[in-house]
DNA sequence: AAATATTGCTTCGTATACGAATAATATTTT
DNA sequence: AAAATATTATTCGTATACGAAGCAATATTT
């Protein structure tokens, strides 16, 4: 029963990610680069030059994930990786002139719909959308941070 | 300027879309379906047998992408496909009583910590949430409304 | 110093997710 | 009725996205 409601949470969500996919696609056409490695190259360009592993966190994508996010942006050249000489393990990335420039017309990271709408908004709307957006983030990753630490002790072995 | 809250509100839903892909992972061990999978699993047995398009509609994802669903949802034996008999373009899905019993133990479409907070909510509350994202929704993809051809005419027609 | 653990990134396997192209069937137009 | 158009589902190619496992380098413990 009040499922319903719940589930009609869940369509919404998916409506959201959808548009947020579709507007990647167009992203790619009109500045060569996808939602997430604009979101990636960003970052990279603010920080000059940083581990993966620290975008990852930034980012909110897991290793693995801008592992080959970087792959794709190195094959068209806009990241460079550098192996980092006091800690080996790590790679730096950096942006090449290629990228700035893609920047410099400012692609949206959202549709531009989105974003003009916004903007007109009342500064108490915008807080409340965005405050919402971020209390049921915290509403769904809240476990995360409590429960994996504990499901993984008791098997010392593996 | 303004920008910095437009990020934020990105930051906040690519949590959010992190949690329910953490949660499909979740998902698949504890019920053998993943999350995309259930919804579409789900919406199949309601309907007892629905053409594939239609639920591509319903649940907001591509024809592409429920064939895919459906693929693997038939390799595990949770649906059959039925080729339509007035259509024969169509293909009509089915549950199998495999299906069924998952959905005895209610598989939790999102995550449960966020569904019994939800839950706990005041009903003003829980309108507020699902209002905000439907708008956000609404926000996102309306351009694509008037983008595409033919959907510009559906109001009264569907 | 050697053994062990941890860290940082990559590789692998699986599952979304999409548009474009394709194939088969229906519907509409001529 | 034949031709043109539209609809339905699949296939193909590409890009996320993750965990697990692997590997090499570094840190910690013994």
């Amino acid at each position: 029963m009040n499922n319903e409601q719940v589930d009609q949470v869940l369509i919404a969500l998916r409506r959201i990610i959808r548009a947020i996919d579709l507007h990647s696609k167009k992203l790619v056409q009109q500045y060569g680069v996808t939602g997430p490695q604009a979101l990636v190259l960003k970052r990279i360009i603010d920080y000059k030059e940083v581990p993966a592993g620290i975008l990852a966190r930034d980012v909110n994508l897991s290793q693995a994930t801008v592992t080959s996010i970087l792959d794709r942006l190195e094959r068209h050249d806009y990241v460079q990786r550098i192996p980092s000489q006091d800690d080996k393990r790590k790679v730096l990335v950096r942006a090449t002139p290629a990228a700035v420039k893609i920047f410099e017309n400012a692609p949206p990271l959202l549709q531009e719909e989105f974003i003009s709408a916004y903007k007109k908004l009342e500064n108490w709307e915008q807080n409340l959308i965005l405050s919402t957006l971020q209390r049921i983030a915290s509403m769904m990753d809240a476990k995360e941070i409590e429960a994996s630490p504990f499901l993984t002790i008791r098997d010392a072995t593996e």
